[in-house]
DNA sequence: GAAAACATTGCACACGCTTGCAATGGCGTG
DNA sequence: CACGCCATTGCAAGCGTGTGCAATGTTTTC
């Protein structure tokens, strides 16, 4: 299309009266190289702006430095702070993250995955999805590193990292029953992603063995105005629950903001809440919401900190426990 | 590193028993293959799981499909919205993004901008800080474009995308004054972006020009807490003011949730406010507030389609309008 | 001082792709 | 049948790197 020139190694070697080797070598850590040829191809890149050619680099060193993220409704607050995150993380290996949207459909996550084979990515990581098996295969087999956040079916060869959200719902549980709650709810959206189950089942599995009933209602995404349906459903009926656990802070936001503004409830008086995420508005004054914090650095970490390591013969499960952070929306914290 | 074994043309051709031009050709829209090759390159690609190698391919295109997204603070909602609008429009035209994490130092941005250099991006979207003139002047001079999104500042060769924030500031001083507002105020963050500043200044000299005084705070970022000291230095000056705008939606819930919770007041009765950029939370009941909407859509769209237009002599300025959404935080919508 | 070890350097090939060029063969026209 | 046109195809050069290998020059060792 448009014609660029990028200076080229062949131009820097000229100029500094070496062969292109010499260039090569110097920008190669740990190549042989004297010190007055260094100088001499440094000072002549400098000078015409050379940057290695990161695309050669990884033809040649069949490792282009690019990692993949896989991720759909990237402008929710914790999605975005886990891309942030892992972003991050990348940079400090010297790796960088190629983002790829998509929807909810998993055509969508395949095309992506297809489109990191593509750019012979060194491994994608899917927050949203699930790519089908013969495609996440293709990329196992062709030598990329596959990570998968919350994902929990299985994929061979691949890193799944998962928290431990039946255990975390246990707590939640807990937590109401030391508040007196006794007309226990949860708040679902209705996509089914298995971590989002997971909470559910734990939820209730803990509740009905210590005798309680739980009001389930699902609906929607898991944004906000979700939130703000599933609230006007569980409070309007015949038994209004005293206690909901939210399947993410954006329904339990949607929740609170409804049981307060439409149903003049205070909370925690009339409502106990907890949430699940730990987002940032969790913490805002008008929300005080006692929730789970996914461990979104650590995540990261464990997620490029694998990416370096050498591949064992098969595939790795990562469990992480969210930790409770105690806040106004429940009573006696 | 970890060998990485990918599938390549000439294993295509072999398989299809032609020649590895006609497989390149196969995979390049418009180029001239029978109906039959095709059909068996077709065939053997899929049986072999073959992608093209997009990093090859650009390397001898010359156009590397990569778009590099340079951005401090991405987990904030109106960058994580306006990535996303981005990423997509991206992808609508089979381009990729990059993104870099910088912190707020420009040499941050000089070294993202390296980076994508190093890969040999078509483009750089700049959302945050301001790189070096000698760095992107060489970004402009390889034939890279560039893009810088309420940046203010000139380069030479880019296009630049802004907004009317004079003008937006002045509305938001009519509309104070038709909700009955005298003691104005102004919330802003003390980084001093040109598009903040450019806020301050507007709404400051709207105010004077109609005989009013503006209080004038500014502290630390443009995120929540900020909005939270801000709030406390405004609410307990001397005159306390009834109508705050502030420079960003993060600092308006501060604010908001502040003025409400510590200080007791009623919104909009005894406090006005007024917020940039329209995040979701704007539209949550907790806050209903009424701000300035950013055209995130529009300014993806621009920012992309220029991409696809052949370069003209010289750099354009695109500067679009943020449209008032009124809500409940301001008396007499 | 001779031999051996070592550091440095250039050559040339490889990576996987695109594309200009020429060769091939089929086809319609006169 | 001769001719020219056209679609298709293979050859080979080139994109900007990294790196093994051999050659060169330098230092160390005995």
């Amino acid at each position: 299309m448009n014609q660029k020139i990028f200076v080229s190694a062949k131009e820097v070697a000229d100029r500094a009266g070496v062969s292109r080797s010499a260039v090569s070598r110097t920008f190669t850590p740990g190549a042989s190289v004297s010190e007055e040829t260094r100088r001499r191809v440094m000072e002549a890149a400098e000078a015409l702006g050379y940057h290695v050619n990161h695309l050669a680099r990884g033809l040649m060193r069949n490792e282009s430095g690019l990692v993949c993220l896989i991720v759909s409704e990237m402008d929710t607050p914790y999605r975005a702070s886990l891309i942030r995150a892992i972003s991050r993380q990348l940079q400090n290996v010297s790796k960088i993250a190629m983002l790829i949207n998509t929807d909810r459909s998993d055509k969508s996550v395949d095309d992506a995955l297809r489109l990191a084979i593509s750019y012979r990515a060194d491994a994608s990581i899917i927050l949203s999805g699930m790519p089908d098996k013969s495609i996440s295969d293709l990329c196992v087999k062709s030598g990329q590193r596959l990570v998968l956040i919350n994902r929990d079916e299985e994929r061979e060869g691949a890193l799944m990292i998962n928290l431990h959200d039946r255990e975390a719902a246990r707590r939640a549980f807990i937590a109401f029953q030391r508040a007196g709650c006794r007309r226990l709810a949860f708040a679902n959206s209705d996509v089914g992603t298995p971590s989002l189950m997971a909470r559910e089942e734990g939820f209730v599995s803990a509740a009905q063995a210590a005798g309680f009933e739980v009001a389930v209602e699902r609906f929607g995404s898991t944004r906000y105005q979700s939130g703000v349906v599933l609230a006007q459903r569980l409070l309007t009926r015949e038994v209004r629950p005293d206690a909901i656990f939210c399947a993410n802070d954006l329904l339990a936001c949607g929740v609170m903001d409804t049981a307060r503004h439409q149903f003049r409830l205070e909370i925690p008086n009339d409502l106990c809440v907890v949430g699940f995420d730990d987002i940032e508005q969790a913490s805002w004054s008008s929300y005080e919401l006692t929730t789970f914090a996914q461990p979104v650095d650590r995540i990261a970490e464990e997620a490029v900190s694998w990416l370096a390591k050498p591949l064992y013969d098969a595939g790795l499960s990562c469990k992480l426990s969210a930790e409770l952070n105690w806040r106004g929306s429940v009573r006696g914290g």
